[in-house]
DNA sequence: CTTGACTCTGGACTAGGGTCCAGACTGCAC
DNA sequence: GTGCAGTCTGGACCCTAGTCCAGAGTCAAG
């Protein structure tokens, strides 16, 4: 069973240093092995769970979210690894709607500017500073 | 010209008192007139201004972003002005479409997952074991 | 004149997700 | 056996956009 340092489990995982550390500290990561000298050892089950908290990361889960994510995992509790990512893909649609309406609202407003000419001739400059905007 | 106190300024605008405290420190707001007793005083102009800031803020402008702004509307530099909203609307644009990134990924899982049975069953805690994912 | 609401200041604190640091120790190659 | 890279620790610090606090001073109504 081949282990490695932390050097080099963050260089697989393709995170920092510090950042496996911080895992550990807050219990994302169970404290690692050590050797003689105090060294952290890591195999390929925690090198998984590194991916692991870094695919949820990508996927939008907050490091609390995958706390709860790898609890349920370890006791292989299904349905409610599904319900978080239901409740979890409400959340993203919810801040792609905000995205999206402010994204109306500039387009709008750089598609009636002229780009040149007096600042109160520029709607977005006017826009600003009206009272009856999005 | 009617002058007010920050209290009245801040509920005009519907920002809270150390809201505007805090726009005053960061200079998105000129240090306000005062009172021989050292109250702060706003007119009309910097109601305009606040609303500016909490327009452009709402549509997803950082307050780093509208110091620029404002900079830029203080020259009438309309050209200027539209370039930077251009930018926003890229950054915006890039917002959401790794949001949608996200939640095809997340959609994918979800439906795929039987949300019952074995651990090894759910396609989401796999999905996150593995290399090759979105 | 008192009471209560308002304002002043500097500074601390929040959340989230890290990042950086000093000073000491360890491991490995040459 | 020396030099350099890697690792250890606890704790400080970063960012954003505020929010909250204590203790002191001020304003206006009754």
């Amino acid at each position: 069973m081949t282990s490695f340092t932390i050097g080099e489990l963050a260089r697989r995982a393709g995170v920092a240093i510090d950042t496996v550390r911080y895992y550990e500290r807050g219990h994302l990561l169970a404290p690692a092995q050590r050797s003689a000298s105090g060294y952290r050892h890591y195999t390929q089950t925690e090198l998984k769970r590194l991916h692991f908290i870094r695919r949820a990361k990508s996927l939008g889960f907050s490091l609390e979210d995958i706390r709860t994510l790898l609890a349920l995992s370890d006791n292989a509790d299904v349905a409610q690894v599904k319900r978080a990512s239901i409740d979890k893909l409400a959340d993203v649609d919810q801040r792609i709607a905000e995205l999206t309406r402010i994204r109306t609202g500039l387009q709008t407003l750089i598609t009636a500017c002229p780009g040149h000419g007096r600042a109160d001739a520029c709607p977005i400059l006017n826009a600003l500073s009206q009272e009856d905007l999005p």
